[in-house]
DNA sequence: AACGGAGACCTTTTT
DNA sequence: GGTCTCCGTT
């Protein structure tokens, strides 16, 4: 991030203002300049097609990135654009340093006044500097969704709502919607007002919009909302804003919501005359955020936004290898509402996805475990495997098993560095340094360390700041000038006040790590730390250590604040090579040389909650995040499910995800464990006739065949035609139809308890009685205790009540 | 202020 | 099963 952080004024030379004069001017006469050599036909014209609106629909590894920034460059360098018209926006502050890296490398010196960076980093820097326009004032906070939550409850409270039924987080979730779709208290049509704590929910949502502005703060939701209503309100900002914006870039277009495609919009508004010079950038089968607002309707009528669009296909891809590429189309082409892409590559076939069917998810673990040893063993590096998951709770069984093998591995998406405890009450104090207003962070910090200030202070103080309209700074500054609180308190009080006041008169005598370490000390921050006998104490103190050096790197107190408001993302400087272990979400973007995507295994993956919520389109979205997570693999990718496994304490057995009949096998080498799915000698198998003890373990072969199953077996006929990757051809049809057996049953009961379609067999149940004593491979003799369809609650003699499927047990 | 018991939660997550 | 939050007790 820059140090200026608002030069967009009239700091640009003019001289980029010609954009409609010769296209060429820049290149190099003996032939075309450097940085275009090497790209493929659509890279090119995806880099050349400067003028009017272009979307680039670029499928995984097809080398989006390389053609954003050498777009940017060109524009540059041929002189179209001065740095200062152009506005690029990415999504993630990693992205965004990544992009002005490698433009600032093509060019050969800094790209000085472009404006590149996420939607919210670039807004805050605009808002800031219309701060007064938008009811704030430039030193604004920005809250984290934690203050965030802090400042609901509080009001949530003040409303007499019973907390327990309404949560805080409920309300900030609808809140984050509205914002997320620009709806202000204004706007927010009248039956959605109604959805919090009998219809109170419009109005806690105004009175917390009312609370922020007293408080001076912003959510992140605000910094993308204030500008909105902003650019609407005041042509002159507008304009002037759209100056600095005449060339504008997005990346990862089908992740933008409805507030960031208006505030696209509005930028990139021109009279009709004039064409919009704006190139959006993104795949949607990689749209993995929907949850979140993120709306590919976006990209999908990109040329109804723009008329006259031109679109752009990369289809090339640079990463993977042929099986990989063709496991990742089959998977991807089962669902409906897409673009459409064919990716290809020249790279070989290379190895087939390995797809491996276990017992339970510690060998799962295990397996991984191995097969990562192995690869260390041919000498590839830790730091090109990876381990994506579906949810965070899976990682736990990995960690565990990499610790026991002494594999070094990191975990992606943890809580991050600033979300900590001590760093967070550090940044209060500092918070609170520069912006005395800043009652959260009075709040957080006011009894921290303790200092005999507790709720009856607060409350006081609390009362007092809003008889008066004034912050509790203030409020507590007249308070200690009264006879209101006990004189102990009292004294604590004044005593912190003067602290702050000694502090503030540092600022610009100390430079601001020295004065962060001052008041640590002086506070009494480190003292409470030191003397804390719990095990993690000395980390804190570590981490305090390294937020102090962590200030270091920007030059003013204001800058680090507001990196780090902004920027969450804890880079890990460690030389170590480390097996990385993230979600799949995370994943987006990376590439490794080999992939392990374990727990592919219904209401696993796809998950169950989402699919709950979000019905069909959930369902999809699901799937691409498959699509994102098999596209990270260079060379090879091993796909994992578990028969059974422990969700929230209670065993539950699974099938196969239903992303695994999705994938054609042409490009799929089974590996398959013995006996899966209880091959046991079991009497009581529902028209088990033909099994064939192992081999064909039921689940998959068999599934597929199934009629019954509806919407996975249309799909999985209809998709066969459109392959085309290296290695197409029709899809081989399952050879196994057997249908009944074990997994038949195991269907019928995934079926029946998933949203959708109701088996038709399942009167077909077995005749289990409650009282009945059984046997599980697992876990032994027991008695069940209560049958709901085939699930039964099994009171097992060594490993207590669980959950299993009648299809696992057999009577003894 | 410090402990502990009860209850609720448990998908993904950037900014 | 694990963790976090709240609330009541000491």
């Amino acid at each position: 991030m820059n140090s200026d952080p608002f030069d967009f004024q009239d700091d640009a030379p003019s001289g980029g203002t010609g954009a409609a004069s010769g296209a060429n001017s820049g290149a190099n006469p003996a032939g075309e300049p450097p940085w275009l050599s090497g790209l493929n036909p659509a890279q090119r014209d995806a880099v050349l097609s400067l003028l009017g609106p272009v979307l680039v629909l670029a499928g995984a590894g097809t080398g989006k990135t390389r053609v954003l920034t050498t777009r940017i460059a060109h524009l540059i360098a041929t002189g179209h654009a001065h740095p200062g018209e152009i506005l690029a926006v990415t999504f993630t502050n990693k992205a965004a340093r990544e992009m002005r890296e490698r433009v600032e490398h093509l060019l050969g010196r800094p790209a000085a006044g472009m404006a590149l960076g996420t939607f919210h980093s670039i807004s805050a820097r605009w808002l800031r500097h219309y701060a007064e326009r938008a009811g704030l004032k430039s030193n604004f906070t920005i809250l984290d969704s934690d203050d965030q939550i802090r400042l609901l409850k509080q009001l949530i409270r003040a409303e007499d709502i019973d907390e327990k039924r309404w949560p805080a987080r409920l309300l900030a979730g609808l809140i984050d919607r509205w914002k997320n779709r620009a709806l202000t208290p204004q706007t927010v049509p009248q039956a959605e007002g109604m959805s919090f704590a009998e219809g109170k929910g419009l109005s806690l949502y105004r009175q917390y919009q009312e609370r922020l502005l007293q408080i001076n703060a912003c959510d992140f939701g605000d910094l993308i909302l204030h500008m909105i209503t902003l650019m609407q309100n005041h042509r002159d900002i507008l304009a002037s804003i759209q100056r600095r914006a005449r060339f504008l870039l997005v990346d990862e277009y089908q992740d933008t919501n409805v507030a960031q495609y208006l505030w696209l919009r509005l930028l990139a508004q021109r009279p009709e005359t004039e064409p919009r010079h704006i190139c959006c950038v993104g795949d949607d089968d990689q749209s993995i955020y929907g949850w979140r607002g993120a709306e590919v309707g976006n990209i999908l009528r990109f040329d109804q936004d723009f008329p006259g669009a031109k679109v752009i296909r990369l289809e090339q891809n640079y990463r993977s290898t042929g099986h990989i590429l063709g496991a990742a189309s089959s998977l991807i082409a089962a669902n409906a509402s897409r673009l459409g892409k064919s990716l290809w590559t020249e790279a070989g076939a290379g190895e087939k996805i390995d797809l491996r069917g276990l017992w339970d998810a510690n060998e799962e673990a295990r397996t991984v475990g191995d097969l990562v040893e192995d690869r260390q063993r041919q000498g590839d590096s830790l730091s090109e495997m990876a381990i994506l998951v579906r949810a965070g709770f899976q990682t736990r069984e990995f960690e565990e098993r990499m610790i026991t093998l002494g594999i070094p591995y990191r975990v992606i998406g943890g809580p991050r560095f600033y979300e900590r405890a001590e760093i967070r009450d550090a940044l209060a104090y500092l918070r609170l340094l520069v912006q005395p207003d800043d009652d959260l962070a009075f709040e957080r910090i006011i009894n921290l360390p303790k200092r005999g200030l507790g709720t009856a202070a607060l409350q006081m103080i609390n009362r007092l700041a809003r008889a008066e309209g004034t912050s509790m700074s203030r409020a507590a500054a007249q308070l200690i000038g009264s006879e209101d609180l006990r004189p102990q308190a009292r004294r604590a009080l004044a005593h912190f006040l003067e602290d702050f006041k000694r502090w503030r008169e540092q600022i610009d005598q100390l430079d601001h790590p020295s004065l962060t370490e001052l008041i640590l000390e002086d506070s009494g921050i480190v003292e409470m730390w030191q003397k804390d006998k719990s095990p993690d104490a000395s980390g804190r103190l570590e981490n305090l250590r390294e937020l102090v050096g962590a200030m270091r790197e920007f030059d003013s107190l204001n800058g680090f604040l507001e990196h780090i408001s902004l920027v969450m993302d804890n880079q890990e400087a460690s030389g170590l090579e480390k097996l990385t272990i993230m979600t799949l979400h995370a994943a987006k973007g990376l590439e490794f040389d080999t992939v392990f995507l374990p727990g592919w295994e219904e209401g696993v993956f796809p998950n169950q909650r989402s699919m709950d919520e979000g019905g069909l389109s959930a369902l999809e979205e699901e799937r691409r995040l498959g699509y994102v997570g098999i596209t990270r693999a260079k060379k090879r990718a091993i796909i994992l499910f578990a028969a059974n496994r422990q969700i929230f304490g209670q065993w539950q057995s699974s099938l196969p995800s239903r992303f695994i009949e999705d994938l054609n096998p042409q490009h799929i080498e089974e590996h398959l464990q013995q006996g899966l799915y209880g091959q046991s000698r079991s009497p009581r198998m529902v028209g088990d006739q033909s099994w064939d003890g192992g081999k064909a373990w039921g689940g998959f072969q068999g599934y597929d065949t199934e009629p019954a199953r509806g919407p996975g077996w249309a799909r999985a006929q209809a998709h066969g035609a459109r392959q085309n990757v290296e290695g197409r051809g029709d899809r081989v049809r399952r050879s196994s139809r057997r249908a009944h057996g074990l997994q038949g049953v195991g269907l019928q009961a995934m079926d029946s308890r998933k949203s959708g379609h109701p088996s038709a067999d399942q009167a077909a149940a077995p005749a289990f009685t409650i009282g009945e004593r059984v046997f599980h491979e697992k876990f032994g003799y027991g008695e069940i205790i209560e049958i709901s369809g085939h699930k039964l609650h099994i009171d097992f003699e060594h490993s207590g009540v669980k959950h299993v499927l009648d299809s696992f047990v057999t009577s003894s």
